[in-house]
DNA sequence: GCCAACGTTGGC
DNA sequence: GCCAACGTTGGC
C-alpha cells in the first residue's frame, strides 16, 4: 500500500464538495510528474486531501477506488486521472506551517516542490501526519 | 498583489 | 536541440 497527497484549491473543488460527492474523478491534472504519480496509484491507496492557496492545510483523507484511466477533459489525450472516495476529515487540519515546522517532514514535496499537485508520501511520514491530525484510518 | 519556481511553447 | 519568452501555480 502506498500513500499520497493531492492538492485542490477550495475555490475550485473543496473538501466539503468531495464529501458531498463521496466519489469523484481527479481530473484536470496537466503535469507529467503529477500524472506519473497518479499512474502509480493502486486501488486501496490512501491520500491526504490538501487545500492549496486558501486554507493551506490537509483537511481530509481519501482512498483510490479507480486506477489511472484517460481524462476525457484533456483534448490532447495525453493525461489521465484516478477516482477517489472521501474517507474521513482530519480530526485536526494540518497546516502547511505545522508541516514546515516539523523537521521529520522536511523532505515532503509539499515543502520542497510547492507546485507539484500530486505527490507520494512515505510510510513514516504518513504515520506522522495522521498523528498530527489526530486521525486514525 | 508580488514573485519564485518551473513547465511549455516556438523561433532559430 | 537550445533558449528566450511567456504562462501557471501557489506561498507569502
Amino acid at each position: 500500500m502506498a500513500f499520497w497527497l493531492i492538492k485542490s484549491e477550495p475555490s475550485g473543488y473543496s473538501w466539503s464538495q468531495m464529501v458531498q460527492d463521496h466519489q469523484a474523478p481527479w481530473d484536470g491534472v496537466r503535469n507529467y510528474q503529477a500524472a506519473n504519480n497518479m499512474k502509480a496509484m493502486k486501488c486501496g491507496d490512501y491520500a491526504c486531501f490538501y487545500h492549496s492557496n486558501q486554507g493551506r492545510e490537509i483537511v481530509g483523507i481519501v482512498i483510490v477506488v479507480k486506477e489511472y484511466y484517460p481524462d476525457l477533459s484533456d483534448s490532447s489525450g495525453r493525461f489521465g486521472m484516478v477516482d477517489v472516495q472521501a474517507v474521513k476529515p482530519m480530526g485536526i487540519p494540518i497546516s502547511l506551517k505545522a508541516i514546515k515546522a516539523n523537521p521529520a517532514l522536511a523532505d515532503l514535496p509539499l515543502v520542497r516542490q510547492s507546485r507539484l499537485s500530486v505527490m507520494p508520501i512515505r510510510a513514516h511520514e504518513w504515520r506522522i501526519l495522521l498523528q498530527m491530525g489526530n486521525t486514525v484510518v
